[in-house]
RNA sequence: GGAGAGAUGCGAGAGUGGUUGAAUCGGGCGGACUCGAAAUCCGUUGUGCCGGUUUCCGGCACCCAGGGUUCGAAUCCCUGUCUCUCCGCCA
């Protein structure tokens, strides 16, 4: 969430920015919000201190009606601050309701614009993949070489689940493995987050556990949900604490598995393995100090093609347009593959996400860090190394060949074991 | 899942219902001594919120969390969470 007194001195431009996101939030009802609970915690904070007065006048030895008298008065004032307290209570409870409704500002530079179709496209790694056939999409090709059973993941599981078999198994550790020693390389600490988290630390990161447009599955019961993203976990991973960034940012990695319920997701556009209930991720999270977020987020983005030049897919780079920024983000580049089965004649598909959420996530966690002697929330950063279904993917659409056989990626041979998927029947 | 023990500041660790935001030791920081260092000595050292005359001052809250008892709770009661030990179950 942002910060409150912030809103309030900036008003105008956090409306600006609610608009520019094409997102509703009432500035005003926080402000009024607000300065009723200062008004009330001023109020019984006076109460307090003259029971705290009371309750001291009465430690040494006193008449007998001169106690009752003060026992009294403090009978009242105990009252006054049980409704003072109630109160503020109340107001806290609606004013955090309303204030997280309020979006991250967003980075001057970013795009305006409502949908994808907006956003900027930055860099490009190459151009599409030619072919000289008509390539087929994953879903075709991985049917053909029996390596991902879709109707038997409907069948045991529900729609949107699958079963990767044989060499797409391989694959998916590979690419696993490949990521890995790339983050390593660069200084993450390499972790394998729970799959499950408490559901406050999944708001604190901006996502919603539960109603009707919640992407997350709660565990019944239990206060707690499915991942979607180990962003979730490695954001909660500090939270509550002050952290030291004396000697530079914390470059945590994580895997995970994601659940998403993807409720109403469908068509031409989330087939195959493209939108799934269930996939794996490796994802790269920072704490920062403030000053450095904007570079890290650059940092975040070039380990992002290093990963996928790496792999030989072509990819773009697009500067996210405030339409389409998560609240939480300040600024967010996309990797987009160049996916040949995608649509008609092909077309980019996102991959890889990277954000800075400057002091958003933070401040609801409560994660701090030391500069000067005061404290500061600190900058935290997400940026996706590899998703595992949407690189298979692209590994697949980009390496196939007329004859039916895919061409492994050489980055991924040393880890699959075999330089290519051959054709079958 | 069952039984028991515990949770206090940066760490260890005291704490009688009322001068306890919290003894003591250690750590950190500042200083003295020293050519320098060690040792020693002295001082200092939490977080959040509200208000103000805003490099500071005043107030309030916080001893795992949430409730309760009381004029007054770190201290008494209840619930939850987590940790440890033992048993059961399990990969």
């Amino acid at each position: 969430m942002l910060d409150l007194k912030y809103i309030k001195e900036n008003a105008e431009a956090v409306k600006a920015n609610i608009a520019a996101r094409f997102m509703t939030a009432d500035v005003d009802e926080v402000i009024r919000l607000y300065d009723r609970r200062n008004a009330l915690i001023t109020e019984t904070d006076e109460l307090r201190r003259r029971r705290n007065e009371n309750a001291k006048s009465m430690k040494g030895k006193l008449e007998p009606e001169e106690r009752q008298k003060l026992i009294d008065e403090g009978k009242g004032l105990k009252e006054a601050i049980a409704a003072g307290e109630s109160e503020t209570a109340k107001v806290k409870e609606a004013l955090e309701e309303k204030a997280i409704r309020i979006p991250n500002m967003a980075h001057p530079d970013v795009p305006v614009g409502k949908e994808d179709k907006n956003n900027t496209e930055i860099s490009r790694s190459d151009e599409p993949t030619k072919f000289d056939f008509k390539p087929k999409d994953h879903v075709k090709l991985a049917e053909n070489l029996d390596l991902i059973d879709f109707e038997t993941g409907a069948k045991v599981s529900g729609s949107k689940f699958y079963f990767l078999k044989n060499e797409a198994v391989l694959l998916d550790l590979a690419l696993t493995r490949y990521a890995m020693d790339i983050l390593g390389k660069h200084g993450f600490t390499l972790t394998i987050t729970p799959d499950i988290a408490r559901e406050e630390i999944a708001a604190g990161i901006g996502f919603v556990p539960r109603g009707d447009e919640s992407n997350i599955y709660t565990l019944e019961g239990t206060g707690t949900c499915l991942v979607g993203t180990a962003e979730i976990t490695l954001g909660g991973y500090y939270a509550g604490d002050i952290i030291n960034l004396d000697d530079g940012p914390i470059l945590m990695a994580g895997l995970s598995h994601c659940f998403r319920r993807e409720a109403g997701a469908a068509g031409q556009y989330s087939k195959g393995l493209y939108r799934v209930h269930q996939f794996t991720k490796i994802e790269m999270f920072v704490y920062s100090k403030a000053e450095d977020s904007d570079e890290l987020l650059v940092k975040l983005k070039e380990i992002e093609e290093e990963i996928f030049n790496g792999l030989g897919i072509p990819f773009r780079v697009v500067d996210t347009c405030t339409g389409d920024l998560g609240a939480p983000a300040y600024r967010k580049f996309d990797l987009e593959a160049w996916m040949p089965g995608r649509g008609e004649r092909g077309d980019w598909g996102e991959v890889t996400s990277a954000s800075n959420c400057t002091d958003y996530q933070s401040r609801r966690l409560g994660i701090r860090y030391r500069e000067d002697g005061k404290t500061r929330h600190v900058h935290t950063l997400n940026g996706t190394a590899v998703a595992i279904s949407r690189a298979i993917i692209a590994v697949l659409e980009n390496g196939q060949r007329e004859d039916g056989s895919i061409a492994v990626p050489e980055a991924l041979v040393p880890y699959c074991g075999f330089s290519e998927i051959p054709a079958k029947g």
